[in-house]
DNA sequence: CTAGGGTTAG
């Protein structure tokens, strides 16, 4: 029966799974959500009418709403299955899992799980390890995924590569970069190799900590073993370099990748001239932008809000600016960090009417403001006190939360007003706050 | 035969 209604499910299935991969595509994907009730009617009606339905459509499906952040839905299925006559199988069970963590439902991940072991609902696979481990170090639940790891490693479903990187990055950049480096010689213990992956990632953790030793020393350990350097490897060391101030030795690294007959990229270029605008070597920075296209880059609007930066730290507002109109012409959208890097650059100037314009434009093109965008309006605002207050609060309104720059802006506003008891008595209030003033005042 | 995952850089 209705051959037409079934072919109308699968093509609703389809443009979902386009739809849906991205981020970014969220808010595209939302606008789309209007078909799911008909999805669910359909499949309904399917049911009532004995169509067979086989089990892969009803799990496409369920991811389809898991991939929605509607996990509810995805559950709802669960019980089409058994109206159906199925068993849902380990990928149902994979599907909900990782649902319930994009919907930020760590617990109830966490709980499904330990239920397929208990209850003995379906035999856990590889994927099922990657997805919890995945999902509780994406979840800021480092320790917990480090732990589960090694209650893996001693039982039959043994974590792979994939799984130990994961857990190797999030350990690196909650700075806990000695357990990560323990955990590498467990994982070459257990017999998993690692990759270059799973290196980069430390190199980037010990990079981030000046342990520029021990990085060579990684790095030699991947050329021993003969794993290869890839693009990332480079970027890490360039970003490295330049972050610590050393262009120069950024520059080589750039230099050793052509020597070793592999093309720096986007990112690469991008990094390097990063390097160059922070310590204002703005020139060589420019250069290295205008020469991209000549190399066949195109360059991101990274690259234009990096060297946007770069005038504006030199004080060249007018050349930023210049850059900041060409970056439409490029087909490129501004994102927060242009804005954000923009808006400073026109303050630190004295241009606060312009500024304010450019904020407006900000939010009639959608750009959610972040910490550092309310924190640099604040600074714009000055000794408007009445103003930043309310500022204050509309960040909180949006949830971003203020830390003790956003406070350290508000006191320096309140002395240069010469409300000196007011700025007193909001930077005794920090400690209640869990702030912990930074400098003195 | 069809379905679920997938780690790193600006």
């Amino acid at each position: 029966m209705l051959p037409k209604e079934a072919e109308e499910v699968k093509l609703v299935v389809e443009v979902k799974v386009e739809v849906v991969v991205k981020e970014e595509e969220k808010v595209n994907a939302k606008l789309k959500m209007k078909q799911y009730p008909v999805a669910l009617y359909l499949f309904d009606e399917m049911c009532k009418w004995g169509t067979p339905i086989n089990e892969y459509t009803m799990n496409i499906v369920t991811n389809c709403y898991c991939l929605l952040n509607r996990v509810d839905f995805g559950f709802a299925i669960l019980g089409s299955f058994f109206k159906c006559g199925y068993e849902p199988n380990v990928t149902t069970f994979n599907t909900l899992i990782k649902g319930l963590f994009l919907d930020d439902k760590v617990i109830e991940a966490e709980k499904l799980f330990k239920k397929l072991l208990t209850l003995k609902l379906c035999e856990p696979d590889e994927v099922t390890v990657l997805t919890v481990i995945n999902g509780l170090c994406k979840a800021g639940h480092t320790l917990t995924a480090y732990d589960l790891l090694g209650l893996f490693e001693k039982t039959s479903f043994k974590p792979y590569v994939y799984s130990y990187s994961t857990v190797i990055d999030s350990l690196c950049k909650d700075r806990m970069v000695d357990e990560a480096l323990q955990l590498l010689a467990k994982m070459i213990d257990n017999g998993i190799s690692p990759n270059t992956v799973t290196y980069n990632s430390l190199v980037q953790g010990l990079c981030n900590f000046g342990r520029w030793k021990d990085a060579k020393d990684l790095i030699s350990e991947m050329v021993d073993h003969k794993i290869s350097l890839n693009a990332f490897t480079f970027s890490i060391l360039v970003d490295a370099f330049c972050k610590d101030g050393m262009v120069k030795e950024a520059e080589d690294v750039v230099e050793i990748m052509m020597q070793r007959n592999m093309c720096p990229d986007v990112v690469t270029y991008t990094t390097l001239i990063d390097g160059y605008s922070l310590v204002g070597q703005i020139d060589k920075a420019r250069k290295l932008l205008d020469s991209m296209p000549g190399r066949g880059l195109k360059p991101s609007i990274i690259t234009y809000s990096s060297l946007i930066n770069g005038y504006c730290k030199k004080g060249k507002v007018e050349e930023a600016w210049r850059l900041f109109l060409v970056v439409p012409q490029k087909g490129l959208d501004y994102n927060v960090v242009t804005y954000t890097t923009m808006l400073h650059g026109l303050f630190s100037a004295g241009r606060f009417a312009e500024g304010l314009k450019l904020f407006k434009d900000m939010q009639v093109q959608q750009v959610i403001p972040n910490l550092v965008t309310y924190n640099t309006l604040l600074n714009g605002l000055n000794k408007q006190i009445a103003e930043a207050f309310s500022l204050l609060h509309v960040m909180e309104d949006q949830g971003v939360n203020p830390n003790i720059i956003t406070y350290g802006v508000l006191i320096h506003g309140l002395c240069k007003a010469g409300k000196l008891e007011t700025a007193r008595n909001l930077f005794n209030g920090l400690p209640s706050k869990g702030l912990q003033p930074d400098v003195q005042i």
